[in-house]
DNA sequence: ACCGTGATGTCAGTCGCTGTCATCACCGTA
DNA sequence: TACGGTGATGACAGCGACTGACATCACGGT
């Protein structure tokens, strides 16, 4: 077997999920995800960047989600709401994978370094809202502000999703914390 | 020489800041920052926990004064009031050190991984101005957003100031963030 | 049967970081 | 002055993350 087997990529994405669920992230060498996988260390780093990036690759596809949901937000919709549209959108890229995503959060919880990496993610989605905000005629600072603060409303729901049972989606998690951002501001 | 010089740990900041920023972060190796400051490897270990932490060591100041900042707001302001008054009193931490924290802000926009580490200090920050907070009644919600606004508008303001030729105090670039973020959120 | 192409394996090397132990400067005390 | 305790530092060995360079293999086309 060894070399060509198909979706090396995904092979070793389960594999670190599984072991950095198992025995813990600093517990688990890129040689052991390697190993698992079929594959050499040397090929995992030809796939990612470093040892935390193997649980980041779907940060791409959550933020083209976003950006596309500002663009289609309603032209006379306001900064925030436009933000808040987006997160809400990118609420899909994970809506069936809560098993996953409740694993993920838990590994990720469990060790700084991955929360730093997770941070970063998250600040370039908040790039990538602001972006589309500006495409939209929203000043800089605005635009900027109103990403940032949809991005917290997203965290925020992120967390009391990963917290509950599953039974409510994701998305209404994130619509609930938006509606709290506004009673927040208002009050 | 060698042994028993004063101030080790500053030293040790100011060579790791010269060095960052005439070279590049990942042209610098911990050895390079050692010799220059006159230790060891070994030692520069025993003051910092990596090779970032050592552009970070004033993360903990601002963390105390926003809270202290929290704590004396007044009795009737609002969860987001009192979070803007915490990040507004933070300001003093770097408030006499524009040049300082303009060379730092450049080397950490320049490399992903000192971001990365950024984002953890700011992501303390809101953990500890929520935390006051919760002390003044506010429940848990409402704290971690209003926190997570108040830092996202000292970050805005932050990089105004940095920015700007520092004409104007990093108190007031925060606070006209805070401004601006209470106009979003009413608009 | 041959060859080009791209993915993979192999190897050597640097650097971040840690554990362990010896060594040194200082300080108090007899 | 001599002595020992204490804390900071140096010296050394070692692991694991990550990279560059080159060889090797599987597959597709000719």
């Amino acid at each position: 077997m060894g070399r060509w087997e198909p979706d090396a990529q995904g092979r070793m994405a389960r594999a670190a999920l599984e072991l950095y669920a198992e025995r813990g992230y600093e517990q688990t060498t890129v040689q052991d995800i390697a190993a698992r996988a079929g594959v050499t260390e040397r090929t995992y780093f030809r796939y990612f960047a470093d040892k935390r990036e193997v649980l980041f690759d779907g940060a791409h596809t959550l933020e083209r989600l976003a950006v596309a949901g500002v663009v289609d937000a309603p032209a006379d919709a306001g900064p925030l709401e436009a933000a808040g549209a987006g997160v809400v959108r990118g609420c899909d890229a994970l809506a069936d994978r809560y098993e996953r995503a409740r694993t993920r959060a838990g590994v990720v919880a469990a060790n700084p370094g991955l929360q730093e990496r997770e941070l970063l993610k998250m600040a370039a989605l908040g790039t990538a809202v602001a972006g589309a905000l500006r495409e939209r005629g929203v000043p800089v600072p605005a635009a900027a502000l109103a990403a940032e603060a949809a991005v917290a409303a997203f965290r925020v729901g992120f967390e009391a999703w990963v917290a509950s049972d599953g039974g409510r989606g994701l998305d209404d998690h994130v619509r609930a914390a938006l509606a709290d951002l506004r009673a927040l501001a208002a009050g």
